[in-house]
DNA sequence: GCGGTTAGTTGAACGTGTTCAAATTTCGCT
DNA sequence: AGCGAAATTTGAACACGTTCAACTAACCGC
């Protein structure tokens, strides 16, 4: 419900085709030509538009990205459900999930670098980070969440409340190295993501112990204020 | 040596005065109006020169920006030296210099947005984790193995190597939060520096330990890694 | 079906970063 | 001083993202 914002609203039947249409056209040519390279001119013209129709559904250039992330998500949940059903491990369901990420955007890697440019832009209202109410981004840990609960392994409550927050950023991460990662069928990430899967597993092991508990305590506050200092930069536009 | 690369060669007095002066009223221009504001037009215009004529001393405007680390980057290095003679010990040194980065930092706060989009852009010849290079990016670290060197607490030689690295990755990640930081004085980057220093100052205690030497050797052998992926972002270009 | 309101569509115009061929100035040398 | 080459300077032109006032089509209540 509060998941749906500023997403511009078709009241049309004839709308609606006319936004599918440019939106698919231009991820169309994105793909094909790349981001800077494809002009919003050119994507109005295939698409049988006018150029001010095309801003009259998205507002800007990036805002057409915003449908990417929504697109290649829900093709990574497509993949990652079924395949989550296997495995009843925080490795391997965690392994499971990210690699699917990667695989989920290979066609896209050419210009990924663009995707991650405007998304860590603080000002943009991509950015996944300082936007909480980003439907993407609560969909996207959404599928960390599930990753957390078919775990069997014991997790003390405050960290596995937090804990699909803190993959979700991990997942970032791989997905940062990756659009960096230009070696041979991205073996580099792959090889990344083995690694530290495992450690990852490793620590949340560690963290769990009861030793670990002010420790733990002190972490996750430090987390909690990163996160809500990243969310409040939104905040600051609506005086 | 290796260090000048790309920088467009001066060869006349009066070119020289004319960079010069377009740099400094560029760099008057981004404080008092933002740099998007700032148009080029503006730059020439308010400098007495031609649009033509700073596109012929600065590649783009985004280069504008790498002559801002620098300026900065100087200022940082004239506050942290002297303050660095009062403290021997690891946690303080660390505390000192990047508090005063962020002292440093302090004029620009309202644009540093634009500073960190361009940065984090891996095809942007400004991103100073891809580009090794970099002479401001070199100066940076050069800064961090004075705050290493200066400690008498003993650190394993593999971790004290790669620490001046790992400093200034940190000092960045201060960098990112403060440039989303919207709380008064800053007040949230500085007690997140207090945390993160003594948690950082913790964690090279423990590494520092030879029960951890397996752990150690796998956490820099990754270090060393991430870090080479970055760096061949820009050889791809060279071909 | 009609009139009015809302949704959708158009393309010209604007501002901006960037490029470039041509003009001008400075330099190094005799 | 004078000459050719190199460095610097110019501003018009281009391409692109974006805006907007005007126009047209669809919808809704009667």
């Amino acid at each position: 419900m509060a998941a749906m914002r500023k997403k511009k609203a078709v009241k049309t039947p004839k709308g609606d085709q006319t936004r599918t249409l440019i939106l698919n056209t231009a991820l169309d040519m994105f793909l094909e030509r790349g981001y800077e390279q494809t002009t919003m001119r050119a994507i109005a013209e295939k698409a049988g538009a006018s150029l001010g129709n095309a801003y009259y559904y998205f507002r800007s250039k990036e805002h057409l990205i915003q449908a990417f992330y929504q697109t290649t998500h829900d093709q990574h949940v497509a993949l990652a459900l079924p395949a989550l059903e296997k495995h009843d491990d925080m490795k391997s369901r965690l392994l499971t999930v990210v690699q699917l990420k990667i695989e989920t955007l290979k066609p896209y890697h050419q210009f990924a670098g663009v995707l991650f440019k405007t998304a860590a832009d603080p000002q943009s209202p991509l950015n996944p980070f300082a936007d909480e109410a980003n439907p993407v981004r609560q969909a996207s840990i959404q599928l960390f969440e599930k990753v957390v609960e078919g775990t069997k392994s014991r997790i003390p409550k405050d960290l596995r409340a937090e804990l699909p927050y803190l993959l979700w950023v991990y997942h970032m991460g791989i997905i940062l190295f990756w659009i960096h990662d230009r070696s041979p069928k991205h073996r580099r990430t792959y090889r990344l993501i083995d690694r530290t899967v495992e450690m990852v597993d490793r620590m949340i092991q560690l963290g769990s112990n009861p030793f670990m508990r002010p420790l733990r305590k002190h972490a996750l506050a430090l987390v909690d204020e990163l996160r809500d200092a990243a969310e409040d930069v939104l905040d600051a536009d609506d005086n």
